[in-house]
DNA sequence: TTGATTGCAAAATGTTTGCATAATG
DNA sequence: CATTATGCAAACATTTTGCAATCAA
């Protein structure tokens, strides 16, 4: 069994148990956003159409919102005005970060938290319970670094 | 002489020497920005309208734009889909963090960068050009958490 | 005086909602 | 069979744009 099906077998249990109905758009709709990462609302419901037209967009709004609310799912705001969206992974208890470039707008992801001594001091200083952090750095990827170096040789 | 129109009088020379006219809607919504902290478009425009009635909302957002441009202000954006706009101190190399209570809502900051070691990794690890970074933390503050312990005691 | 800037209204964008129909458990 | 979920269209909220009038330099 692949691990993508695993993935999607615990994930229907766990909307299962809260209540919810397995409808196959939300099966659609996860494993969508099990191949990709930091999908949009539209590029989800683009890609679900593409694959077994007949979904609504609005039904991948409310679904995005089912699994954000059981934790399946990460919602994610850039400085664009579009939210994007990512599976939470069980192994790990944060999100990762972002390191998103300036100049041709990829977004790339760090996985390593390397924030614990910093949410450690958080806490203390500011009595406040984290729970999650959203951290992205902005600033220039290798590709484009090195075609900025290229053009300054000639 | 006020510290704030200190820093009115450095950013009306810097818009001017981007070659940008100096309009009395600017400096208001500078001066909004300049005594609040991460406002939404929506209320800086009704924060200048009871000051100085008759600006339009599209004045505000272009401000807001035109200031991002000359890096005197930054975007930020939380969850919820409104952007927010606070000035860039410029003692300050890097945006500050942001506390925001899951709670009641509350956006607090935090001052200290703590992100000099995780940046130096990064970069080194991503060969990314690190230029800022937007940092936010999910939890509960000090009052949340409080009131819930209250909750529980009885 | 002239080109930048404004305010208004209209348009565009992203997201949510109401409701009749369809599907799940 | 009783709800829950869906798809569509309409509503909504935020942001952007076109354009004539106004203002700064």
């Amino acid at each position: 069994m692949e691990k993508t099906d695993t993935t999607i077998q615990k994930v229907k249990q766990k909307i299962y148990k809260a209540g919810y109905k397995l409808t196959s758009q939300r099966e659609d709709i996860l494993r969508v956003l099990l191949d990709n990462e930091h999908l949009s609302a539209e590029e989800i419901y683009l890609k679900v159409k593409s694959e077994n037209s007949g979904i609504g967009l609005a039904t991948v709004y409310r679904t995005l919102e089912l699994l954000s609310e059981l934790n399946i799912i990460n919602k994610i705001a850039f400085q664009d005005g579009i939210s994007r969206y990512d599976v939470n992974d069980n192994d790990r208890q944060h999100q990762h970060h972002y390191l998103l470039c300036l100049n041709c707008g990829k977004i790339d992801e760090v996985e390593k938290d390397m924030l614990i001594d910093v949410e450690k001091e958080v806490e203390k200083s500011y009595h406040f319970k984290i729970k999650d952090h959203r951290l992205t750095f902005h600033g220039l990827c290798k590709k484009c670094i090195e075609e900025a170096d290229d053009q300054n040789k000639g």
